[in-house]
RNA sequence: GCCUACGUAGCUCAGUAGGUAGAGCACUUCCUUGGUAAGGAAGAGGUCACCGGUUCAAAUCCGGUCGUAGGCUCCA
């Protein structure tokens, strides 16, 4: 029956379970025609073709091992495809090999994908009478939610599935292609529902871009926080706390240098910053909500007969403070920063590096506004976002997210700031996606994603609007005629987090910080110890203009102290011989741009005090490229609104 | 939480017909005083994640726990 069943079959256990028939063994009185492919299609929809087509041929190799296999979905994503299964036993390393040794010989031996045309029911009973329970599934809910008459079947070789296309004339077109792992999915992404085994593949037009892509993914493994994390010794993880960062002296001098930052952005900008308790009484999250919604996140302490709750984010302590005494309207906007440290428990799966931890600190802020300033003010916070997205060369893009369906408040206040949202945006002249229904319950928002080298989007800011906690806390200000009123609050995060933001940089950059973030801005390298005592006096120069500097007066050679410092991506080395004591100049090299000669010892401390002083973005990024569309260029460095 | 894989020195890893452990880097000591990415020698360092089981014998086989990775789910 199979076109690849003559293959020798190394599965030494005898697969398990129910028999079940393929389609392709009761379609035998179906007309199957050719597959037409277009002319004129654009990269992305050749390689969406090639893409699905590889998870059939994906999916007939899994079926010829596993003749009681169950198949479910298999569609194209980014940069290659999956297909879900249903399998008598779970699968190893060397079935991926062996699937993916069936189907080169398959895709060698071309082929031809086929289509065919149905009514509905039929095919339904087809894939009933095959036993293929998830693509009756899949036609059931076809035939509710569309309610076609027919449906299209495709088919190549030994394989028929379900399928709306479309594919390509050959399987000789998916030479180019290979599967990178295995996980558990759960069927229809129901965590109720049976966990299937999901094989990930990646497919390409030509071998070439295969080669590059894999070549992307060693590139982006070398790239990895955690990786650089170690490498450059900035944070630990340990069993001991998971899902949280042990911050190095290097590490803790980077994370506190974003955080002057913050501190210097958020003065300069209007904020006043508060320091709130970690532990409080469940009480206060039962009045916010979130002691109901959010409680399973939350790690709560019996102490006694007393139920605390670490605090899971710095909203309710902050509205503590606000209600803590009558307000007037010139009060207003409230600016309130509290970059409190915050505990989620997280599910144990869910943890990654410092992208995802149960322990982290928000530059987290409140805003209490009147209803007539919400426009300006959101565009207040745009420009924070902007500004500080443009020091560190990253690419953002943001999506006004808009009234769910099940929301709180009156629509028309909704609508009004919505219109204020959009209006903000509009001003600034930002270029904004809508995620229609995506808003919280309790306000609109502006999501903030930022482009990492990977081409993952990590959500880093956020801007919500929230019309139901000033309610909970029944907050209110004095109006100019003497009337209480009850301000808005824009909850915003620009960091996000200052874990998650550490992450994306160290990605973003290679590891690569700029000057004024290094652990080491400069290290000086006497040649001999002859040169110590004058390196200490270079040195004190260094340090009276407040910079973090060092002498590495091991007593090794030069060149070790180089590579070392190098691997370490100090911005400056200062070397100093007997010749520079002797003029009272120094020799530098850059981590940027190599050695750059000799230069007055004042003249070197000014310049990286300079870059130290303006936040300079002295990085060189070299951005990954994007595969997806080679039409457009690599992945923009610079901001772009 | 669910699926799969993994857990050997500070780090990166080797160690399969079960016979009480190795390498490189790092670390310590000594020699070396060297001009822009690794000078040399010696030494020290591990109850093989933890708990239990099988066995004369377990890093190795089995079970459990914890942690990590990649997915799934979740992400106010």
């Amino acid at each position: 029956m199979s076109e690849i069943s003559d293959l020798p079959i190394e599965v030494t256990e005898a697969p398990a379970g129910e028999p079940v028939l393929q389609p392709s063994d009761l379609v035998g009185d179906v007309t199957f025609g050719s597959n037409a492919v277009p002319e004129g299609e654009s990269r992305a929809q050749r390689l969406h073709r090639i893409r699905h087509s590889t998870a059939h041929l994906m999916a007939e190799a899994v079926v010829s091992l596993f003749p009681t296999a169950k198949v479910a979905t298999g569609p194209s994503i980014e940069h290659g495809f999956y297909y879900d299964f249903d399998l008598p036993r779970t699968l190893t390393p060397e079935d991926l090999e062996e699937i993916e040794r069936r189907m080169k010989k398959v895709a060698k031996r071309g082929m031809p994908f086929q289509k065919a045309t149905m009514p509905i029911a039929q095919a339904r009973e087809l894939f009933e009478k095959a036993g293929q329970s998830y693509k009756v599934e899949v036609i059931d809910t076809i035939q509710e939610k569309q309610n076609p008459t027919e449906v299209t079947l495709y088919r190549q070789g030994a394989f028929v599935d379900l399928c709306a296309g479309p594919h390509v004339s050959s399987t000789s077109r998916l030479k180019h292609t290979k599967l990178t792992k295995v996980a558990g999915a759960y069927w229809r992404g129901d965590s109720n529902r049976p966990m299937l085994q999901r094989i990930y593949g990646t497919a390409w037009e030509t071998q070439e871009d295969l080669d590059a892509y894999l070549q992307f993914l060693e590139e982006a493994k070398k790239r990895n926080h955690k990786r650089l994390g170690e490498e450059l010794d900035l944070f630990h993880f340990h069993k001991e706390s998971p899902g949280a960062a042990f911050w190095t002296p290097r590490g803790f001098t980077v994370v506190q240098s974003l955080q002057k930052y913050w501190r210097e952005l958020g003065d300069r900008r209007g904020y006043q910053e508060i320091w709130n308790p970690l532990l409080y009484k469940k009480d206060l999250y039962v009045r916010s909500g979130h002691y109901e919604h959010y409680k399973d996140d939350m790690f709560i302490i019996h102490q006694e007969d007393t139920e605390y709750c670490l605090k899971p984010m710095n909203c309710p302590d902050t509205f503590l403070y606000y209600t803590s005494k009558r307000r007037s309207f010139r009060e207003l906007p409230l600016r309130i920063a509290e970059g409190g440290i915050l505990h989620r428990n997280e599910l144990a799966g869910a943890l990654n590096g410092l992208f995802r931890v149960r322990q982290f600190m928000q530059d987290d802020a409140h805003i209490f506004i009147t209803e007539a300033q919400v426009q300006s003010e959101i565009a207040e916070v745009l420009d924070i976002v902007k500004e500080v997205y443009s020091l560190f060369g990253l690419s953002y893009e943001f999506t006004l997210s808009t009234r769910p369906e099940k929301f709180m408040g009156e629509p028309a206040v909704w609508d009004q700031a919505e219109a204020d949202l959009r209006a903000a945006l509009d001003g600034g002249g930002t270029v904004y996606a809508v995620d229609e229904g995506g808003g919280a319950f309790y306000g609109p928002k502006i999501d903030i994603k930022v482009n990492d080298c990977l081409g993952r989007k990590w959500q880093c800011a956020t801007v919500q609007l929230d019309f139901q906690q000033p309610i909970n806390f029944d907050m209110g200000y004095t109006a100019s005629d003497n009337s209480r009123q009850r301000p808005i609050v824009i909850h915003r995060a620009v960091f996000g987090t200052f874990e998650r933001f550490m992450g994306v940089l160290l990605e973003h950059t290679a590891g690569v910080l700029p000057t004024w973030m290094s652990p080491v801005q400069a290290v000086v390298v006497p040649i001999s110890d002859k040169s110590t005592d004058y390196a200490f006096e270079v040195l004190a120069k260094l340090k009276a203009a407040g910079l973090r500097a060092e002498v590495d007066d091991r007593n090794e050679k030069m060149n070790l102290k180089i590579r070392e410092a190098e691997l370490r991506k100090t911005p400056y080395m200062i070397v100093v011989g007997e010749r520079e004591a002797e003029l009272g100049t120094c020799s530098v090299r850059t981590y940027k741009d190599g050695p750059r000669g000799a230069f007055e010892v004042s003249a070197i401390v000014a310049e990286i005090a300079d870059k130290v002083k303006t936040r300079e973005f002295d990085v060189k990024i070299t951005p990954l490229r994007s595969f997806d569309n080679e039409d457009e260029a690599p992945v923009e460095t610079e901001s772009e609104y």
